[in-house]
RNA sequence: GGCCCCAUCGUCUAGAGGCCUAGGACAUCGGAUUUUCAGUCCGAGAACUGGGGUUCGAAUCCCCAUGGGGUCACCA
């Protein structure tokens, strides 16, 4: 059997759409799972906008998850160009090929009356296909309008006569009328190419085996079938996979309605994480970088391997049991013919599932290399003091299991604010410490039993804890939130012991002291 | 509307005629452990869209209905 060779053509959009980057993981896993080539075209026909910069956010997503490419740009490779505004003379050439096999022919008809014919068709209910009225010409009045410069589209010529197939690997055996079709424009008045006539020359040109690309293509692929066939093309196996919804919808997942996916009760909790932690790393706020976007994960520190795992378990798997996939795994693993069929919904709660578990695989080191630059950018830019060099990795050791994400280290401000600044929850500290009458003498009674400074440990704060209970004749469960509310400001947290030796001596006394100021 | 696709727990899925009184995971709800939270352990509830066939036997095959979705550009 050939290579397999698949690719995956983003336009320069300025962002990597979630869905889209579940299409190029398959790609690119197949490619992988075969020892074949995976290849990253550029389908830059609109130069409207500032490409490279625009482009720079999809690379960045695929050199994240690791998705290497062997042909494209940066890495070149035999087949270039690899943008496809670089391949006008390409599909030139293929023009006037078809043109002259008489595959396709130059139509005159002006837009104007196309669109009065399509509107027709449709008050009669009637399926459009246009008039062809062009066809009619003779070739000496064909030639005048092309020397005379009239403004004229080139169209494939559809059999009328048949039916075209193609045996999609998770579709199956799927067939059009070709009765039913409007000839297909493949070069537009100005000279420009269709995306439709584009894609097939360069993916013969690319030797693309397998086309794996969203469902919502499958329609194009009658024109394509057809396209490659009148090129003299052997057809590449095609996969179209279901598309991505929005969760708790039917519907593909879009950044267009942001406002509907934001009230969705599963996405609302990644929207307001969002919108609670950009603006701290001055990245903007849920708008500028949303759960639709691969870079949202990455700026809030996913990981990589949770990202792949959620983005490959959504409409594959492998058996009935499987979850857990590294990146080498699925590779492995992946084959088309284990891709569901149905649609599925993009899942929050699972891709958070994954993400723990893969988090929970770190070693330490690896888990402060990741939060360490939450920290530094909170020391930078909201005025966290720098900690101290053991502070940040004995944090991560007391978080445990805690940490989901990177970013979760945000939470435990209280670490790395100055005493002044510490900003207690009020409502639980009301309830814990202001509104507890015992509260005032377990503090007090607390600070008195302080140990010294040379033994100040977790070891040390551990036993403080329980000899104070023991002595006032309590139960640690009565003496602790009191505590924790007073050094921490907040109802939940690490160990108290580690808290306490975190923070250290002098810092427990203060704030316990300050807490204390506050009951009567 | 035409054409095309799809249909198993709330969600992601297993199931390619008997192994299905339908399995797993996430989520949910109990209970245990614990100094809070997280975690861990144990447990519970939760699904084959409907109707016809075919067959000794259907979640699995066929047909129809219903529902959902995609697509109908000189967009990509």
């Amino acid at each position: 059997m050939s290579t397999v060779r698949t690719r995956f053509a983003p336009s320069p959009t300025g962002y990597m759409h979630i869905g889209g980057m579940r299409t190029a993981l398959f790609n690119w896993l197949w490619a992988r799972h075969n020892g074949g080539q995976f290849i990253l075209r550029i389908d830059d026909t609109d130069q409207e906008r500032n490409v490279a910069e625009a482009l720079e956010p999809i690379f960045r997503a695929f050199r994240w998850l690791g998705l290497d490419w062997d042909e494209g740009p940066d890495v070149g490779g035999p087949h270039g160009p690899y943008y496809q505004s670089q391949c006008g003379d390409l599909y030139q050439a293929a023009i006037d090929r078809l043109l002259a096999d008489g595959h396709a022919y130059r139509d005159f008809e002006p837009p104007a009356e196309t669109q009065r014919q399509r509107e027709a068709a449709e008050k009669e209910k009637r399926t459009y296909v246009n008039s062809r009225q062009s066809l009619e010409l003779s070739d000496s009045q064909r030639s005048d309008l092309v020397a005379q410069g009239t403004p004229h589209v080139v169209r494939l010529l559809v059999p009328r006569d048949r039916k075209v197939a193609i045996d999609d690997v998770v579709r199956g055996h799927v067939e059009w009328d070709c009765a039913l079709m409007p000839d297909p424009v493949l070069c537009r008045s100005n000279g420009t190419f269709l995306y439709n006539f584009a894609t097939v020359v360069d993916d013969a040109r690319l030797q693309i085996s397998h086309v794996i690309r969203a469902e919502e293509h499958l329609t194009n692929t009658a024109v394509q079938a057809l396209l490659h066939e009148a090129l003299g093309n052997p057809l590449p196996v095609f996969a179209h996979i279901p598309f991505i919804t929005a969760p708790g919808s039917t519907k593909k997942l879009s950044k267009r309605d942001l406002q509907k996916l934001r009230s969705s009760p599963q996405l609302k909790k990644l929207f307001d994480r969002a919108d609670e932690v950009f603006p701290k790393l001055g990245l903007g706020d849920s708008t500028a970088l949303s759960p639709v976007m691969v870079e949202y994960y990455e700026r809030l520190g996913y990981l990589p391997a949770g990202v792949l795992n959620a983005l490959g378990r959504l409409g594959w798997s492998l058996d009935d049991k499987t979850e857990y996939f590294s990146r080498a795994e699925l590779v492995a693993g992946f084959t088309l013919d284990r891709i569901v069929k149905k649609p599925a919904g993009f899942d929050a709660d699972k891709l958070a599932s994954y993400q723990a578990h893969w988090m929970n695989q770190l070693s330490l080191e690896e888990k402060l290399a990741g939060c360490r630059p939450f920290v530094d950018a909170m020391v930078e830019r909201e005025g966290w003091v720098v900690p101290s060099e053991e502070t940040l990795p004995k944090l991560i050791a007391a978080l445990g299991d805690r940490l989901k994400v990177f970013s979760d280290v945000l939470d435990y401000p209280e670490f790395f604010v100055l005493d002044e600044k510490l900003v207690r929850d009020e409502k639980a500290f009301r309830q814990r410490v202001i509104d507890t009458p015992e509260a005032k003498a377990i503090l007090s009674g607390f600070v008195a039993a302080c140990p010294s400074e040379e033994s100040f440990d977790v070891a040390a704060c551990e036993q403080w804890l329980h000899q104070f209970a023991e002595a006032q004749g309590l139960k640690l469960g009565q003496i602790v939130h009191a505590i924790r509310l007073s050094v921490t400001g907040r109802p939940a947290g690490v160990g108290l012991a580690e808290t306490l030796a975190l923070l250290g001596r002098e810092r427990c006394l203060t704030r316990l002291n300050e807490a204390l100021g506050h009951v009567a």
